[in-house]
DNA sequence: AACCAATATGTCATCGATGACATATCAGCA
DNA sequence: TGCTGATATGTCATCGATGACATATTGGTT
């Protein structure tokens, strides 16, 4: 079609200028009745609509944000937070730039690169990869916002707290009767991005095992804690590492009670390690899962410490605008925001030794 | 931080004209040695970053996508797609905008106008809710590109031969041995846009269903078809009418062999029913599902109709590239493009009767 | 010597919206 | 009458990059 109508077009159909325009678009400044009436038919009968890129130009500001989302990792997670980011943004008027990352540091600094020349105002890493591309982005001067993950505690951030959850899906076991208890996890090792770094979801979640058994005077039981290669590639792979996680587990010559699985992919193949081996969840064995993606939703219902995810984007969102007027890259006054966890209790557990 | 340099502020360090600096940066016409030295270091000293935004406004180009996303229908799959387009988008080197529509052909029309406003270099409807908002998009002199779904055959679209591969999944069945097939699948009058609509992925798959029967001369048994009132809202819900689908059609007098359920979901669901009443797949009965979303790669592996969610969203970006420099609204040369779907044969179909 | 092409660099209008500022009209009031 | 403030509208520089065009300066060629 016809290249659209810009303000002067409207501007010499109404005969006015193109400041008296402006002011009826916005309803600001005065205009005279007439002239309105004018100007609002010549907008209608131009189809006018506003150019956003000569606005965020003039006004120096984009309304738009950047999301880097870390694909590869933990994928229907993330979906879930893209979109709680782009509804809050929405409701701000901005729109969001969406920016895979597929684990590569590489293409995250490209990532940051291309929202600094798009000038976004905003920018959330959702999974940094990079610490250095979250300064990279800082030094911009634009707002940051990390989910899921942060290197340092001066910068914004939204979390979920993994220990908390970790342990509320302990207790509902120790409270359900289970002593012996296995665990099902990934490598934290693997996803350790420099020593000084801040504990991996991986860590925190191992550790609060270890503390929670601890905490019941349960001593440790190292056969009991499968660590796995693979995390969230999210295909049959992942549960093949939790299928793989439990047959040792039932292998063993004192089997679990239940068994914690740190994502509900390790807890899937989980479960169909138990119904390959002829047992039957709840009655002989119990599974907890974690994040409550709906693979956890499916077949038997599994009980995991659910994260919200919605809200965490949403959240992110809110902390980017916070920042947005004055880009404060004064290490201060970062936003930590914590969000809880909630066990959603389902049919993957039970008492021990239940019928 | 302080504003971003701009190419005055580089210039004027450099002691040239913005001209000579916009010619280093691109790398066109002529630039002295000496010079192009002085520039380079300028640039690398006040870190310039191209201001996109102007860049847009000028070339009244915007290597910018829209993706209108309807969110609600058929998440896991959609996300994929979203992946691919924002891949090759990236490849060409644009930057593509997100937008959920959340199923709303209100929400869908605000999202046309904001794309609009922000002069996007093209459209994608994955899933388009109202027909009369691709027009909308397509009036503006936008290319435009439906994924899934499209309702006239003027326009450029990225489809999946649901036919095809219905009847490949009843073939296989077929070859197997099954001659009593049941259905579960979404009721195709809830997604009927209007009455003179081309046939939704719901009709498709069905009537793909009832002709396979028919052309094996193997008569209709309607208490076979279970026609279920969800459709991809992918949680527990969905999920529960599979297993009620399933449940009916176990309750049979003669239940059948093998069962064709619409989506993974659904075939999900079918399993937990079939494991429910005691009997094994693909043992006692044979389940076959469709998408291949990664719902259908847990549990026991689903034997699925796999499509190529990541070249749909590939393709339709190709298709709005094809379609940029010349936008045409001449209703003729509109392109559509069928990719083939793939029968994924896993764990969950054998002959029937097997051990 | 005159001229041409290649090389090198600067000037400036333009993309479209915005808002500071200037100008103009009019009613009400001292 | 002259002044003030409210109302109404126009002018124009600006945001930053681009490229058409103009202007120099070369080193060769006839």
């Amino acid at each position: 079609m016809q290249k659209a109508a810009s303000l002067k077009d409207v501007a010499r159909l109404a005969g006015v200028s193109t400041a008296t325009v402006t002011r009826v678009l916005h309803n600001n400044g005065y205009v005279g009745e007439e002239t309105r009436a004018r100007v609002t038919s010549a907008l209608k009968e131009t189809g006018y609509q506003l150019n956003v890129v000569a606005q965020s130009l003039r006004k120096q500001q984009t309304r738009t944000l950047g999301h880097l989302l870390n694909t590869i990792t933990r994928n229907p997670f993330f979906a879930e937070v893209a979109l709680g980011l782009e509804e809050q943004a929405l409701r701000h008027g901005c729109n969001v730039f969406i920016y895979n990352v597929q684990a590569s540091a590489e293409r995250e600094r490209l990532g940051v690169e291309t929202f600094i020349r798009r000038r976004t105002d905003g920018i959330v890493f959702t999974s940094p990869v990079d610490p250095a591309n979250v300064e990279l982005a800082a030094k911009a001067g634009i707002p940051v916002v990390q989910v899921d993950w942060l290197a340092r505690a001066d910068r914004n951030a939204v979390l979920v707290d993994n220990e908390v959850g970790a342990v509320e899906a302990m207790e509902h076991l120790f409270a359900l009767g289970h002593r012996r208890i296995g665990f099902i996890g990934a490598d934290p090792a693997r996803f350790r991005h420099s020593a000084d770094a801040r504990p991996s979801v991986a860590e925190q979640r191992l550790s609060a095992y270890r503390k929670s058994l601890a905490g019941m005077g349960i001593a440790a039981d190292e056969a009991l804690v499968q660590i796995r290669p693979y995390y969230y590639s999210l295909d049959e792979r992942d549960a093949a590492e939790g299928h793989a996680g439990m047959r040792e587990l039932l292998a063993l010559h004192q089997r679990p009670t239940a068994v914690f699985a740190t994502c509900d992919i390790l807890a899937a193949g989980a479960l169909q390690a138990v119904h390959d081996a002829g047992l039957r969840v709840p009655d002989d064995i119990s599974v907890i899962g974690f994040d409550d993606t709906y693979a956890a939703r499916l077949s038997p219902p599994l009980t995991t410490v659910a994260l919200p995810m919605r809200e965490i984007g949403e959240r992110a969102a809110d902390l980017v605008f916070r920042h947005m007027p004055a880009p404060s890259d004064a290490a201060t006054d970062a936003d930590i925001v914590t969000l809880p966890s909630r066990l959603a209790i389902r049919a993957s557990t039970a008492a021990p030794g239940s019928p």
